[in-house]
This record gives C-alpha cells, structure tokens and sequence, in this order.
DNA sequence: TAGGCCATCTGGTCCT
DNA sequence: AGGACCAGATGGCCTA
C-alpha cells in the first residue's frame, strides 16, 4: 500500500481545483475509482451549500469532459513528484489533459491542499452571500460596488432604521422624507449618517 | 506611492 | 479524526 494524492487543475490556472488523496495497491484501477468518485461528488453536488452550484458542478462538468480523454495511467508510471520535473522526453499529456498529477509521499501536504480548496470554496459561499446581502441595502443607482464591511454597516444601520419606522407605525415615505428635513434622529451608531442612509432610501419606492 | 480592499494560504481551535 | 471556522500574513490590484 503506498499514499498517493491528486491534484487537478482543470482551468489551467495554477491553482488546484480539486483534490483526491488515498491508499493504493497492485490492484488499484484508477481511471474507474476516481470516475465513480467523481460521479459521486457530482451527485452529491445537489445537495451542497451555495458554492457547490458555483464552483463545485462547473468542476465537476469539467472533470467528465476531460476523463474521456484522460489517458489515465496507473499511478507510479510517468507520475511526476511535486517539485520534481517530469522527464523532458516525457510525453507530457499532463498538459493536453489539464491535469496536474502528484504523487506525495507526505499526506499532510496533500491534507493541507484539500483543506485550501475547502476554504477557498467556504470563502466563496461567504462572498456569495454577500453579495446576495448587496441586492438588499439601498444603493445609489449610479455608486460603485460597496466593501463588504460598508455592506455589513449599512445593513446594520438599515435593520435599525426599518425597525424604527415600523415603530414609529408612520408611513415610511414621510418618514424618511421627515429625516431627510430633521435629521436622522438615531445617531447612537453613525457610521452610516443621516444623509448617507436616508438618501439612499429616497431612491426607493416605497408604494 | 500609500492605503484600502480582496483572495489565498496557513496553522490553530472548536465541533461533530 | 476530519471538517468548519477563524485570524494573521502576504501579495496583487486599484484609486486618490
């Protein structure tokens, strides 16, 4: 039995989009574990967290087109050990198959990989929501993309103001438009002040 | 060019 | 034990 990790490419950005680590023997049919693993995960896939439909299923759609062509061979014949160089008479389908292979004897290395991707992959379902929390705070219609920590303030800010108008059981519009002539009267946390927030809720239409 | 923002890597800690 | 979460470090990009 010998450990054995896989990293995959498939954009051909340099960065690994997916990992595949194990133990493997004499018997090891590679092409047919990794493609049911493969499977596996794309069924999966369905049932995974926001990221999954961005990242994991375009990988995953990827990783079918290139195993029809992936001239896989068993692990140990024309693998190149990562930091090493293949051969230069190697007939390097590596790079026709856009896929990085590695055979690491150190399974840290290979854990600590995997580990990157999930939190490459956690960081972009953080990103996504996000962006989903940008769709529901007030924007100037001609502002730039806000920072995610203007993005977190202004939607405190909004929360509070929208609290206070329910509050308040006035209606919103002239609400608002009394805060835009008196100010804004909860100033206890101004970091988005009274013209910043209640100007952008004048570019809603409240009807 | 400095500062802000962001993505990524990494190691530590917590949780299941 | 392995994955999730977190925070620090680092480097790239953009803008004033």
């Amino acid at each position: 039995m010998e450990d054995i990790g896989l990293l995959f490419d498939f954009d051909q950005d340099g960065s690994t989009d997916f990992a595949f680590w194990g133990q493997m023997d004499q018997n090891f049919h590679f092409q047919t574990q990794l493609e049911s693993f493969l499977m596996d995960c794309q069924a999966a896939s369905g049932q995974l967290s926001p990221w999954s439909t961005f990242g994991c299923q375009s990988v995953f759609s990827d990783a079918q087109l290139t195993l029809t062509d992936l001239d896989v061979q068993s692990p140990g014949l024309g693998v190149c050990a990562e930091g090493e160089g293949c051969p230069a008479d190697e007939p390097l389908e590596a790079a026709k198959r856009r896929t990085r292979r590695l055979v690491l004897h150190q399974p840290y290395k290979v854990q600590r990989h995997a580990a990157n991707i999930r939190e490459r992959k956690r960081m972009l379902s953080i990103n996504s929501a996000f962006e989903e929390l940008r769709c529901h705070v007030p924007m100037f219609p001609y502002e730039k993309r806000l920072s995610k920590i203007d993005t977190l303030r202004l939607a405190i800010a909004y929360i509070a103001l929208l609290r206070e108008i329910l509050m308040s059981g006035s209606d919103p519009k002239s609400y608002i438009d009394e805060c835009m002539k008196n100010g804004y009267k909860n100033q206890s946390d101004a970091i988005w002040n009274t013209s910043d927030l209640t100007a952008r809720l004048s570019w809603i239409k409240w009807d």
